[in-house]
DNA sequence: GCGCATACAGTAAGCGCGTACACGGCGAGG
DNA sequence: CCTCGCCGTGTACGCGCTTACTGTATGCGC
């Protein structure tokens, strides 16, 4: 393979000089029409492609977006679970990037190891989006003396991090409140439990919001989940499996999330229940999965799209303004009544 | 926001030089312990996160893999239709480019413009994957001059890039020719049609496997697909269901993704008939959603994850060895019987 | 005691691009 | 005819890092 051509060969090639091969290629300058012609010609037949790096260094930006998200999967197989949330924010915000011209720059994290990842990923965009429990808190601070960085979901950091990472979340509690309110009040289950995931701050707000439900209407309000999950289907599916086999029979299962809902209906049925009928379930996130199983999944929808647009927003904006204060944005969900909590079960 | 610190902050602060501190962060050199403690404490204490741009241009290596794939759903709703063949794609290479310890970049791009976007990735990885049909074959030509590149489905390229990409396919036709066979000889059915996909190399390849099973049954053989669809759900559901408004009931349809057969199931629903007691369908792709929509879907399963571990594994032997000879490589499919052929409609 | 190999540390030269600044040519106004 | 200003072009510096090369101790064998 031949030598890489660099803008030095184009413009010898096209007998300019190296500006006038930059401003033609930046576009938006003023060049004589002729040299541009040549410009492209020499990009052309020498097969020119610039050196993103080299932008980079020289123009201080990047056209590069970040985004780390938790790999819940390990080692398992790929194939093993459904998609997660988190696939349809990746979704999500390559849209949002790339409507505003940014690439989007992908890499799974741990929370514990992979900083070298985390750092490869960070020192190569203009601006990062973390998904909660993914990037260790000091790390996440410095990277934030470097670029904006949006934090999506869970709350409960340390002071000195929420001084300087935009937050974004969703309103767990109250959509948790509202769903459970709705088995509640539509339905008139009394025995209503709550399946939790892993311990999170966004597990544990849903948990509020249906404690508050109860405390409303002033059911007793239980201090503790009923049983914990991870948040994966297998998980949700132990979890309230075990409670089965202990004799336990709620009348309805409010879960911390989709994918635990998914494995409760698994638990289910392998006892030889019946959703709705013997026992309701409920979701949270709306991934695509909920409309296509039977029952289709009641759940609280969370508006992945506009998270995406919202979080790319609050980059562009810090990215303009780097002495915003730091923000906590909260976004609406919506409560999609499906079939699992009982509503197109006609008696 | 005070001005970012680079390695020369670092150095100073550690009382050491700018090489001992590119040695200690790139880990692998001797450096005496105690400059090592220093370099690291000052790290810490600047905040510093290297610049990926300079680091790159510097190594010439980025640790970064591209993606480039199709924006099929365009400017519609993201939430409107299910997940796609190449959200799975996504996660397969995403997760064997991390275990080398890449990161991922990816972009969605259109066939027709985007070319700044393609630029913008490909100046900036070390490989390139790009699912068919993404990028035009000049710029692909282009790009394979600077970086590996490898294509993923779709094979009729003109010849001078076929020179230079490597190709990463699946058995399309053995593919679609085993479930044609499956229909034919397991089920019986001799009124077998076919639903096409958009003009694609993976979608006539599998009508031809479609063509071989009749033929070697001895069967007459369509010259053309009975109906056309675009690879999407919507396209699927109203292609079958011309079909059917036409007043045409064939016995099976071999669709030629699992969109498509998605769409089939849903247009056959609005007619009434059931499926597969009145109509099988099968698909092509082995979506994760397959398997739970009811019936569940018989479909050809892609091996998401090989392809993303076998596209990284030629790019990473090409970066060795840039002389290598352009591959063409087809991986294996596996047939996944489930309910949709009418295997558990237990008599 | 001398020469040489060894082990690190430092110096400085780029990597390929963007762009501030300098510079030259040309039309308009005085 | 001279000067001023504008427009388009080129020169050259620097972005922040890696690394080849050079320099300086130190240990070893003779």
């Amino acid at each position: 393979m031949r030598t890489v051509p660099t803008v030095y060969e184009v413009a010898r090639h096209a007998q300019v000089s190296t500006a006038t091969v930059s401003r033609v290629l930046s576009g938006n300058d003023r060049v004589r029409p002729e040299y541009r012609e040549r410009v492209f010609a020499a990009v052309a037949e020498l097969g020119y492609v610039p050196s993103g790096a080299a932008r980079d260094l020289a123009a201080r930006r990047a056209g590069v977006l970040g985004l780390c998200f938790p790999d819940l999967v390990g080692d398992q197989d790929i194939e093993s679970d459904a998609m997660f949330w988190y696939d349809e924010i990746i979704r999500g915000m390559e849209r949002a990037a790339r409507r505003r011209g940014y690439a989007l720059l992908i890499a799974a994290c741990h929370d514990t190891d992979d900083v070298d990842l985390v750092t490869t990923v960070a020192g190569r965009c203009d601006g990062l989006v973390v998904l909660a429990r993914t990037v260790p808190a000091p790390v996440l601070e410095r990277i934030a003396g470097r670029i904006p960085v949006v934090m999506l979901a869970g709350t409960r950091t340390p002071d000195e991090v929420a001084r300087v990472v935009d937050h974004l979340v969703v309103a767990n509690r109250a959509g948790a409140r509202e769903v459970t309110g709705h088995l509640l009040d539509v339905h008139g289950y009394t025995d209503v439990w709550f399946i939790a995931g892993p311990d999170s701050p966004d597990s544990a707000a849903r948990f509020e919001g249906y404690q508050s439900a109860l405390t409303e209407r002033g059911l007793p309000v239980p201090q503790h989940p009923h049983a914990t999950g991870d948040f994966t289907t297998a998980g949700g599916r132990r979890a309230v499996a075990a409670l089965l086999s202990e004799g336990h029979r709620p009348r309805a299962l409010v879960c911390a999330n989709d994918q635990t809902a998914l494995g409760a209906l698994t638990a289910l049925a392998g006892e030889g229940l019946r959703v709705p009928q013997d026992v309701a379930v409920t979701g949270f996130d709306g991934i695509q999965l909920g409309q296509h199983v039977r029952p289709a999944l009641t759940t609280v929808a969370q508006p992945m799209r506009q998270l995406g647009e919202t979080a790319v927003s609050m980059l562009e904006e810090r990215l303009a303004d780097s002495a915003l204060a730091a923000r906590l944005v909260e976004m609406p969900v919506r409560v999609d009544i499906r079939d699992s909590c009982g509503c197109s079960a006609v008696p």
